[in-house]
This record gives structure tokens, sequence and C-alpha cells, in this order.
DNA sequence: GAAAATTTGTTTCATTTACAACTATTTAAG
DNA sequence: CTTAAATAGTTGTAAATGAAACAAATTTTC
């Protein structure tokens, strides 16, 4: 028997429930590229990589903050970064809690590459939108998580 | 030294970027609801549980489409609610790879009584919008879905 | 009617994540 | 100055997730 496709109206009407499929498939349209890249990173380390790159010097909280993630994960991504040699951290000599993070050339080399990748698949889910369009989601977006917060 | 908040402009430019915090924050929300009425069970668990309800007899598959997702998460999840005893599993005697999934009368209590903190919940993230600024968020979001599928 | 392909559902494994507890250091209060 | 509170970062743990491999049943194809 053919299988009946019963579209979920009701979810369908349901923002949030929309977003969370555009956000998995976008990641994982995301992670493929980088993938086919050969980057040898994922698209969180990618986030903390650039704005490591963007913030040289910064400490893990501030790089927590800027990309919004909690602190557990930006040590572990961060350590996944250590290793893979492409930020460095230093003890911060005027407040031994702090490391200060820094990009290194290997890291610097990375981004040159990836760039146009990163640039390239963050269009896909706005293809075809006009600026004001994208103006649009962006203010609602922002409307919606401030209700949130 | 006071902490400087140095936001991510970048970032905060990327709809995905905002509709990830978005759909975080509201997950959170909506569990603390739950728990808060002590449902007992978590939201993924009551997205399969209404539709579940709605469809009576369904098979996985069709929980899976309705709901939008995987196999393995969709066995999981009605794995759950099985062992509360909010659902059933019956083989299909006209094809016995599909089983046939029930709502219980315990189920069907555990709906009504938390219908209203679902709905209450859901209409959080886009309190004060408009009837139209919520169609327009919708077919924006289907454009960006039809765009990445 | 037998072999191949498809469908349904489960299991396993590696990753990711959130939450809480923890250490170390610095700042603030009395 | 000494204790209390706050901050920076790490670690442990339990749960969720996705991909892939798998078994069982059914449908399709020849």
């Amino acid at each position: 028997m053919k299988q009946i496709f019963r579209p979920a109206e009701k979810l369908n009407r349901l923002p949030v429930f929309l977003m969370e499929q555009v956000v998995k498939q976008y990641r994982q349209e995301a992670q493929k590229a980088l993938k086919a890249a050969q980057a040898g990173i994922s698209v969180d380390q990618w986030i903390v990589l650039k704005q490591v790159s963007e913030n040289n010097g910064c400490s893990q909280v501030e790089i927590a903050q800027s990309t919004v993630k909690d602190a557990p994960t930006t040590t572990r991504t961060i350590d996944q970064l250590v290793n893979k040699e492409l930020i460095e951290k230093q003890l911060d000599p005027n407040d031994r809690r702090k490391y200060m993070v820094f990009v290194t050339d290997k890291g610097l080399q990375l981004i040159e590459r990836l760039l146009p990748v990163v640039q390239s698949y963050r269009k896909l889910p706005v293809k075809g939108f006009l600026k004001e369009e994208q103006d649009t989601l962006l203010q609602l977006l922002n409307r919606m998580l401030n209700n949130l917060k």
C-alpha cells in the first residue's frame, strides 16, 4: 500500500517548529561544505576560530558571549582548536584566572582558505531574498528573541 | 576590571544564528513550563504524544514524517511514551513490519491537562506580533526551508 | 514462484549538549 | 587583614542526536 503523506498542518504553523528544521538543514549543508573543502573543523569550531581571529587575545568568556555558547562548550571547542594548532592559549599575566586566546598562522591560513566556502553556504538559506526581506526577517527574529529573554 | 560586552555584529546579521538562539531559548522555556506543570514528559515527547492522539493507530513512519524527526529518534521517543503508559504499540495484522500506535486513556488525560500549558508557552515567542507579521514570518521561513531542500 | 529491492523498525556508536559540581584566582566587605 | 562573594575556567555525567549497520517483513521484477 502506498504511503499516505499527512502534513502536520498545525505544527507547520509554529514558527519555532519551522526554525528547528531550517537550522538542522542548514547545519547539515554547512558541515557538508566544510567537509568537501577538507576543512578539518566543524561549524562550531569555525565560528570560534573566526571570533578569535577578530578579537585576538580575548578571553574565553568573551568568546562564549560573542558566540552565545555556554562556558563548558566554549572550553571544549577551544581545546579542539588548540589541538589542531589553529589557536593558542596564554595565561593573562594581569589576571591568572584568564587565558588570552590567539589565532596561529596556521589558523589564519585556514580562515583565508575557508572564507569563500563559508560565505557561500551562508547565502544558501536566503537565496532569492530581497534586502528588505532579509531585514524584515532579522527584525522579526530579534523581536522573538527579546520576547524570550 | 569590568567585563566589556562585545556584541558579535556580524553573527547577529545571520538569520540562522539568531534562529538557533530562539530555538534554544524557546525549548528551555517550554521545558520549564512542562516541568512546572509536573508533566513528566519532554517537549519532544509532547509533540509525539499529540501527533499520536490526532492520528490514532498510525505507524511510526507516519509519526516520524509528521514530526520531522528521523527514525531512531522516533523509535526512542515512542519507547519512552510507552514506558510511561501514555501510548501503546500493537502489531499491524496486515503488515507485520508495522506497529500501530495508539494513545491510552492516561495519555488522553495528560494531553487534556497539558494543553493549556502548551498553548501558553507557544504564544510566548510571537507575543505582540500582528497576524500579518506572523504570516510574513511563516512565509519567509518556508522559503528558507525550500532553499535548503 | 524465486531473487532483488524496498519498507519498517531497532540497535550501536561516536558526537554534542546542558547542567551541576568543582578548582583557582581575584575582588569586595566588614 | 581576613573572610565572603564573584569570576574564569574545567571536569563529570547523563541525555539527546545522527549516521550507519542491521533484522524482519513485504513488494516488485523477471
